[in-house]
RNA sequence: CGGGGUGUAGCGCAGCUUGGUAGCGCGCCUGCUUUGGGAGCAGGAUGUCGCAGGUUCAAAUCCUGUCACCCCGACCA
């Protein structure tokens, strides 16, 4: 929004509300909306107004620069793609009512682009040829579609979103290695220039094929995605995370049969044993990838990690209530004695040091204490199924785990030969053998960050804008408008900013001193000179910072030096 | 897709139970006054009551269907 001139609050298209949006739920949506940053066109879908694509313009300049700067050459690639594509690489089938999908006048499928690992393998298939091309690292910036079950949260997840996505071609895996990681410092850049909190996050480390991948999470209590992280640098999603977890054991003398009735659920058996959950072991039956029943056992005081189970199971689905019933089950007192035969017994890991379980009885109202491990019942196989929750022990260093909610903003991941293989994407490597790409992809959510900031900078009057994305760095506000001293002062000011490269609004607007003021705090501009009739006779003129909301008098003759002075100083924060 | 809820002026809502020709606040337009934290007075404009059927002399209101949107859940960036 840089112009010779300042650009002046009469004519620009701002319609800020003073209510709040009824259906918006979290900071970012609601102030988006009210300080006309965007507005709604369907569940999902919002057009972004002169100030919110401002702020879009922006965010995207900052990821533009990142990548230009790690040697990724961008490019744009176009939405609407042929089924073809997507029938060759197998995901129009696999990737269910998620796409977006239609036809031409001649009944030819198309998709509207999810993601373009498709349309990219196919443009380069056929002309990168040769190991002496690679690397290549090709990026754009481009709406999105994916047809969310639940779109919610204004931009946080929207059915059309605006994604830089990043794609890369290698010939070994160093070379693949040393993009990805270039790919992560240069996310951590672009964290840091939109001032956002943010951790690096583990996000599925135990998969097979050696697919690596790291989310960033931008921290926000609005934030989807639940996480544990540690001082020491460890950070992994709850559903992901190696968490050491440490339950409790409560010991007896040999095998105890209680009558507990009525005691069905964990908080129940805790009250009523006067122990902790965490001394407690939680049993689940679902069905596991090869549809046999299976129980699982875990910490009381902790969640299966459903991500966890899967991976370990090869899939699992929890047992609805009539199946339980069907299955033989006792609800809410099962345990590892005394199950059928033809059920498969898994236990977490964490209770490979409990000798003594606080177990159901399989029998209605009866739960063991003491039941032996080995000796009472033994167990076939062990495995990571727990979610980690704050209090865990950090795997890497052994400290109790902190917890936080984050917005992901951004994932890097290295594919692999997955898309090369199935599409057929091969070069010719030294030895003169054909062999599939080796391929990273590295996402950034445009959209989502810019409501990531939003819901790290804002109060109860507003966004606050870090310097780096906001819609202009400085706003005049005059006073009164038609007065012959304040008005002339504020377009002096404003002009001599705007010529010195300083991005300027005038609130030219014939509205009172309240609503010039409200809407600046909600617009959300990083510093404000006001101009008022009270002032100037004392030669003044006042300077706040939106985000600390200091204000300060400074000299009418000086303001103008010290504006720029606070600007440049600043600017440099977000290099 | 399952459960819950809402569609009435640009925005936020009342009216619906008990059918009788649609209202409030904000915003908008005109004029005057006002002018350092969302001004006051006076005047004015604005509706296919989501849509389609049905019942009735008469439907925003009752019935049926349908669409959209919101919340919770499973699912996903």
């Amino acid at each position: 929004m840089l112009t010779s001139n300042p650009l002046r609050l009469s004519k620009l298209y701002a319609p800020t509300l003073k209510e709040d949006p009824v259906d918006a739920e979290i900071a970012s949506h609601r102030l988006l909306i009210r300080a006309a940053m965007i507005r709604k066109v369907a569940a999902g879908v919002y057009s972004f107004l002169p100030l919110g694509l401002a702020v879009l313009h922006k965010v995207e300049q900052i990821v533009r620069e990142e990548m230009n700067a790690i040697g990724s050459q961008e490019m744009l690639m176009s939405i609407i793609q042929p089924a073809e594509l997507w029938h060759e690489s197998g995901r129009w089938d696999v990737y269910g009512p998620e796409l977006m999908r239609l036809e031409d006048r001649h009944g030819h499928g198309f998709a509207l682009s999810p993601t373009q690992e498709e349309l990219i393998t196919s443009l380069v298939r056929n002309e990168l040829r040769s190991y002496k091309e690679l690397p290549v690292s090709l990026y754009h910036t481009q709406w999105k579609y994916r047809d969310e079950i639940r779109p919610r949260f204004g931009l946080l997840r929207g059915r059309e979103f605006l994604m830089k996505d990043a794609y890369s071609f290698h010939s070994t895996q160093q070379s693949l290695q040393e993009h990805y990681d270039q790919m992560a410092t240069a996310y951590g850049r672009i964290c840091d220039r939109l001032g956002l909190e943010y951790r690096p996050v583990e996000a599925d480390s135990g998969q097979i094929g050696g697919k690596v991948t790291t989310e960033f999470m931008a921290l926000a209590d609005a934030g989807e995605a639940e996480l544990v992280y540690c001082d020491c640098g460890f950070a992994a999603n709850t559903e992901v995370a190696e968490a050491r977890l440490q339950p409790l054991q409560h010991t007896v003398d040999g095998l105890q049969k209680l009558h507990t009735p009525g005691v069905a659920t964990i908080a129940d058996l805790a009250d009523f044993l006067g122990i902790p959950q965490a001394a407690t072991v939680k049993a689940l039956s679902g069905t596991d990838g090869q549809g046999r029943h299976t129980v699982l056992f875990i910490p009381g005081d902790h969640e299966l990690g459903t991500i966890k189970a899967n991976n370990a199971l090869g899939g699992f689905t929890l047992l609805g209530e009539e199946e339980l019933l069907a299955s033989g089950l006792v609800k809410g007192f099962m345990g590892p004695i005394g199950l059928p035969q033809n059920v498969r017994v898994v236990a977490d890991k964490a209770l490979k040091g409990i000798p003594q379980w606080v177990v159901g009885a399989n029998e209605l109202d009866y739960h063991f204490v003491g039941a032996a491990l080995d000796k009472d019942f033994s167990i076939e196989t062990w495995a990571d199924l727990s979610a980690a929750v704050p209090g865990d022990l950090c795997p890497a260093c052994g400290l109790p785990l902190k917890g936080a909610r984050g917005i992901e903003v951004g994932q890097v991941f290295q594919l692999g030969t997955k898309y090369s293989v199935s599409m057929g994407a091969n070069y010719m490597d030294e030895d003169g053998s054909e062999k599939p790409f080796l391929m990273g992809c590295y996402g950034w959510g445009v959209t989502r960050s810019l409501a990531a900031v939003v819901e790290q900078h804002n109060d109860e009057h507003g966004i606050a804008w870090p310097l780096s994305v906001a819609p202009a760095e400085v706003a005049v506000i005059p006073l009164t408008v038609g007065d012959s001293e304040v008005e002339p002062a504020a377009m002096r000011i404003a002009a001599a900013r705007a010529e010195a490269g300083i991005e300027v609004v005038l609130d030219d607007r014939n509205e009172r001193a309240g609503v010039k003021f409200n809407d600046a705090d909600l617009i959300g501009w990083p510093y404000q000179v006001v101009i008022g009739k009270r002032g100037l006779e004392a030669g003044e003129v006042e300077f706040k910072s939106r985000a600390s909301g200091e204000k300060q008098a400074i000299p009418l003759d000086t303001a103008i030096d010290q504006v720029l002075r606070t600007v440049r100083e600043q600017r440099t924060r977000y290099r």
